[in-house]
DNA sequence: GTCGTTGTCAACCATTCGGTTGAGGAGCCG
DNA sequence: CGGCTCCTCAACCGAATGGTTGACAACGAC
């Protein structure tokens, strides 16, 4: 299983169904009957897809009546932007720096082809 | 399949082993051969996960003799924020401001029965 | 109470996924 | 050339996924 949380979410957030859904969430609560309308697949495999939205912690359900209203939870998408910002930046940096890792390598050596692969030790 | 890249995307990072890749990335660029050392899988499976993260445009791969070095692709980062950034703010709006004034705003709408339910529709 | 609505659970099916092993292509080195 | 390294492709396997249908629990409406 997917075990861990951020791992849940990515996996919620791969399926497009699941993505839209959570789109029309951000508009406003929503029953699964709702949720389910604007689809042609059935009543249960929305009713599925709502669980791994909660499972993953980006939807809440409470109850009214019968009607099961979804909210979107807006906490996660923290926990994903914060994910995803750290290794980004991590990779702009790197990225920014490669000039002046190659002027350097430039310098340091003629086209020899490799002779001392792997920068990817860095730190 | 996943079909847009938006779906790659998050189920490319939806896998811990491939978040991993990634966070090592972030630090330089790195074989198939050295990202497989950590792990206690086999190469193969390695190329599998370095194929999906390529396909998903995270990583774009290099030719260097038999190697194939491994690079991390920024800009695919902000393809997911901007969706993240984009749901999460009008979750964020709508809870803010509290369901009092689209509950008025919906409260025309009332399908015959049960009045009573939240500011579920979206047009 | 009975009926209709709403949603979940369970079982099943086809496909995908992450892993394995085996084969082999590409490229350096001796 | 032959051998070694690095990596990918192909076939296979078990588990998870997304969908279906059928049953049924919960609840309001009649």
């Amino acid at each position: 299983m997917a075990a861990d949380q951020l791992s849940r979410v990515f996996a919620a957030l791969a399926d497009p169904t699941r993505r839209d859904m959570v789109a029309r969430l951000a508009v406003g609560d929503a029953t699964v009957g709702e949720l389910a309308d604007p689809y042609d697949v059935s009543v249960q495999a929305v009713s599925k897809h709502v669980k791994v939205l909660t499972d993953a912690g980006l939807v809440s359900q409470t109850k009214d009546a019968q009607r099961r209203p979804c909210h979107l939870e807006a906490e996660v998408f923290d926990l994903m932007t914060k994910w995803i910002e750290r290794y980004r930046q991590q990779a702009q940096e790197r990225y920014d720096r490669l000039d002046a890792v190659l002027a350097e390598m430039r310098d340091d050596e003629r086209p020899t082809k490799h002779r001392n692969r792997k920068q990817g030790a860095a730190s």
